[in-house]
RNA sequence: GCGAUCGUAGCUCAGUUGGUUAGAGCACUGGAUUGUGAUUCCAGGGGUCGCCGGUUCGAGCCCGGUCAGCCACCCCA
């Protein structure tokens, strides 16, 4: 048997099911939130994601030389496509630019927990909005989110830093533009590297501050508080006060925001929280499992200078991505995914050859109205009947037999109750409907 | 790409120092059952013991390799 490849999942029925809940979450909460839905392709020219992220990305990449000689790759993100998509007409789309997609990304890596070869991620993206406003929209909508799921405070945490001021701040400790990412990628390592490999790796960057800087920058990620951020700024020796005063009143700005819509248990400062993109701007977040493994359930932030780089056209943009992987796994421990119940309106039990044409034309016309029905699919006995009527989760079984038939009756039995009783043939479809629609039962 | 660990039925697993035809429970199918679903009983299908090679008179078991799973590293959009 060939089996499917590693890292791709195969959906059988229940899974599926548990897929189409989890489609289902999303796109209600988002519904409430006005995002529209979009599709891109998921195959697309390689040059599209390592104009982004440089030709490294292509070992992460499922590609390949199509028949007409293109290199293409099967989509690993959704934000270059959608950067191409607004940027084709962002003169003609209608401001703020609120848009979400959910959509299969394939990487080429190691399948490992939480980790596949092929996943799914619902993304959310607001364009053409500066301030920290449509940030605020943004997290409140991955909140609710993952509350929409189940998941209380005491579940997960949203952890929320600042690009701006980690790059105000290196610029203050005079590191050179070009290498503040490194410097950043450094610092997002730290919590996983003993302080000496840490410090080894600061000293090209910071020559003799190091343990200066490195002192400073374990109190900067210890911060949990507005107030305590705002007097670590004024305590630091900075230059770039300005710029720094400037980014605090924009942090006081979106901490009331988030604080009038209720969302303060929900989250928390972090600034050790840098994100591996070179392409973040502002406020940068993460929502983490608070128990175990502190995983990462979903995360994002600002990158107002992408579209610009990469389609010429200026516009501020945030957003986040969620995958179906970790989500499912937390969804496991904490005893939230929904249990799989096959159900049914209608099970159609018939005995000889009469009735069960007779049944047939009834099931046919029930259809027809849409009233989900089965029935035995070649003749059996009432008792396996039954059986599977009770097997597929039937609320109410029609019994079409011999006696029924005549003395022009239908049997309507209600599963649950197991209880019975006879009804005319020709008003069946206005019982059954009543039953279905009203829970009318007679005495 | 490195390393640790693991692989027996659809699932969970048992399988003696290496010894005849590889087992159980659950699930599935049929029957007991041509008029009411549970339980029970009977029967059945389903396995290249992941794969390839080696050792041996003989391998599910020992050895090597490989593939897949899982875990950690690297990476993480």
């Amino acid at each position: 048997m060939i089996q499917s490849l590693p890292g791709f999942r195969e959906f059988y029925p229940a899974e599926c099911s548990l897929r189409n809940h989890i489609f289902r979450v999303w796109r209600g909460a988002v519904a409430a939130y006005g995002f529209v839905e979009y599709d891109t392709p998921l195959l697309e020219p390689l040059e599209l994601f390592t104009e982004k992220s440089g030709d490294e990305i292509v070992s992460q990449l499922f590609n390949f030389e199509d028949k007409g000689g293109r290199a293409v790759a099967l989509r690993p993100e959704m934000t270059p496509s959608l950067v191409r998509l607004v940027g084709a007409r962002v003169n003609s789309l209608r401001r703020p630019i609120k848009w979400f997609s959910i959509g299969e990304q394939f990487r080429f890596e190691r399948p490992q927990k939480g980790r596949l070869r092929s996943f799914y991620q619902f993304n959310a993206d607001i364009l053409g909005v500066e301030g920290p406003g449509a940030d605020a929209e943004a997290i409140a909508l991955l909140i609710h989110i993952l509350c929409a799921f189940g998941f209380k405070a005491e579940d997960f945490q949203l952890r929320l830093s600042d690009r701006d001021l980690w790059m105000y701040y290196l610029e203050a400790w005079s590191i050179a533009e070009e290498d503040r990412i490194a410097v950043l990628g450094i610092i997002d390592k730290m919590a996983r590297r003993d302080r000496e490999e840490t410090a080894k790796n600061l000293k090209p960057f910071l020559a003799d501050a190091v343990d200066d800087f490195l002192s400073e920058v374990e109190g900067l990620v210890a911060i949990r508080s507005l107030a305590e951020l705002e007097a670590f700024m004024q305590k630091a020796r900075l230059q770039k006060r300005d710029l720094i005063e400037e980014r605090l009143a924009t942090w006081r700005e979106l901490l009331a925001t988030l604080s009038a819509m209720g969302l303060d248990p929900y989250f928390h400062i972090d600034l050790s929280i840098v994100r591996g993109l070179a392409y973040y701007t502002g406020f940068v977040f993460e929502a983490f499992e608070v128990s175990g493994e502190s995983r990462a359930l979903a995360g994002g932030g600002r990158y107002d200078t992408l579209m610009e780089k990469i389609t010429g056209q200026a516009l501020p943009a945030l957003g986040f991505a969620m995958g179906d992987v970790t989500l499912i796994d937390l969804l496991s421990e904490k005893g939230l995914l929904p249990k799989y119940v096959e159900a049914l309106d209608v099970y159609v039990v018939t005995s000889g050859e009469e009735p069960r044409n007779a049944a047939l034309k009834d099931i046919a016309a029930l259809r027809a109205q849409g009233v989900q029905v089965e029935y035995a699919l070649k003749p059996a006995g009432f008792n396996k009947q039954f059986k599977q009527a009770d097997q597929l989760g039937a609320r109410y079984a029609l019994i079409y037999g011999e006696e029924e038939l005549a003395r022009g009756e239908v049997t309507i039995r209600d599963c649950s109750k197991k209880a019975s009783f006879a009804c005319p043939h020709k008003d069946l479809g206005n019982v059954l409907k009543a039953i279905l629609e009203e829970g009318y039962w007679p005495e």
